[in-house]
Formats: structure tokens, C-alpha cells, sequence
DNA sequence: TTATAATGTAACGGAAGCGAAACAAGTTTG
DNA sequence: CAAACTTGTTTCGCTTCCGTTACATTATAA
């Protein structure tokens, strides 16, 4: 059995969430830069450039912008690939990985709170 | 009984609404703007600047320049509210109907696909 | 060794976001 | 009526993002 929703219920679940988000004054961050994230910690490294942009099927300026701005917030960090000097890795951050999980809690929360 | 959801498929849901929509080059939206958007189009209107500013806990700007972006995207439409000219009524249009609908189907589709 | 290719970043002009403060227009109060 | 308040927008200086193109660095092929 899969997870089962509702129209309602599925927006209804985003709504909540991106609310609490904004209501807690959380980071503001874009669809593109919570995809971006979310498959760092989600998905099994290494993670480089290039294959974010193939993942999400953008140009590699876009991957290098957001890490900028991500970087900056300590979410990622970025390591050169000492085995081919040309890659960028790019890792988790024990602050990334709380803000991750936490983000995970609203989601649970929110679900929760689902009329049936 | 209500939705329940372990923290690995709420952020798996997660990433894969927003790498499927940013894969589709859906709107980038921010989690403000997308915030406001789901209130205007899931909550009982009238939509006033001042009512979702207060409903988001930000700013009255941050509700003007959201509306602008998303009045150029089509997504809501502003009118002045004939009882009160100080107001603004925020209202839906067909264009943002549709784009949110699409949206609850994409989420739907995606929990439909996670793992038990 | 010298092309050729691959990777990530920088630079460009332009668009859009921010918080804070000031403002125009409309309504209410005294 | 005039003052006071309410609503939404505009402005300020600044930051961040966009797509495109050009580039520096590193690795591979000829």
C-alpha cells in the first residue's frame, strides 16, 4: 500500500507547511535551492557540479549560484576532488543536516494535522 | 486516523515534488510566494494585502511584491474593493487555478510513488 | 608534447527580492 | 470641517538570482 492523498489534502499539506516555514521566518530558499539540498542529503554521494545540473536538468552556473548562496548559510560545503582536481564535492554540514531534519518534522507535523 | 508519515518519505516527498517541478521548469517560486499563492487559492476569501501579511506574519511590501510577480505570472489578479477603496482584494484567476491543480496532481503522483 | 575535452567559475546586463521608511489615497473620529 | 488613522504602494540602497558566454584549470588523446 502506497501513501494515499486527497487533492485537498496534498495542497493543503503544502500550505501548511510553507506557512509554518514563513511563520517561523525560516530561510526563504527557492524551489530550485530546496531540490538542490534535499538531493545532497537525500541521495547517495558523491555529488558533484555537473551531476546536480544533470539531476535537475539545469546549467551548471545555476548549481554553482545556489552552493554560493547555500555555502554562505553553511547548509553545503564544497571540497576539490583530489582524484580528478577538476570536480567540486560537494557535502552535508552538520547545520544542513539539522535544518534538514527539522524540516522534516514540520512536514510530519503537518501531516498530522490532515483532515481525513 | 490521520496521514502518517515516517521523516524519510516526508523529505522524500519533498524532493521529489520540487525535483519534479524544477525538471519540468515549473515556476520558481519561493516558499513566501508559493506560501501565499496555496493561501489565497485553499482559504475562504476575501484576500486583503493586509489580511495575508498578517496570515504570513511578514511585511505589507513583502505581500505587493509577491503579488506583482505572480500578477504578471497570471497567477492572482488585484481589485480594489468597492465597500473600502483602501483595500485590495486579492482574487484568483483561471490560469492559477489551473497551476495549482497541476501542482496537488504532481504531489499526489509522488506520494503515490514512495517507499512503504 | 601538443591538441582536445571536461569541469567548475566568473563576468555580463538585467530582473527581482530584501527591510526600513516615507508616502498617497481613503476612512473614521472629534 | 480638520485631525488622526488605515491601507496599500513606492522608494531607498543593497543583495541575489537569471541565462548566456567566456574563461582558467585539469585530464585525456593523438
Amino acid at each position: 500500500m502506497s501513501i494515499s492523498l486527497r487533492p485537498s489534502q496534498a495542497l493543503q499539506l503544502w500550505q501548511q507547511v510553507t506557512l509554518s516555514e514563513v511563520r517561523d521566518d525560516a530561510l526563504d530558499l527557492t524551489m530550485r535551492q530546496m531540490a538542490i539540498l534535499l538531493t545532497i542529503y537525500l541521495e547517495r554521494p558523491p555529488h558533484t557540479v555537473r551531476g546536480l545540473a544533470a539531476r535537475l536538468d539545469v546549467t551548471k552556473p545555476v548549481i554553482t549560484r545556489a552552493l554560493d548562496t547555500m555555502g554562505g548559510l553553511k547548509l553545503v560545503s564544497r571540497h576539490r576532488d583530489e582524484s580528478d582536481r577538476r570536480n567540486v564535492l560537494v557535502r552535508r554540514t552538520v547545520e544542513g543536516a539539522l535544518y534538514v531534519e527539522r524540516f522534516g518534522d514540520v512536514i510530519i507535523a503537518q501531516a498530522r494535522e490532515l483532515p481525513i
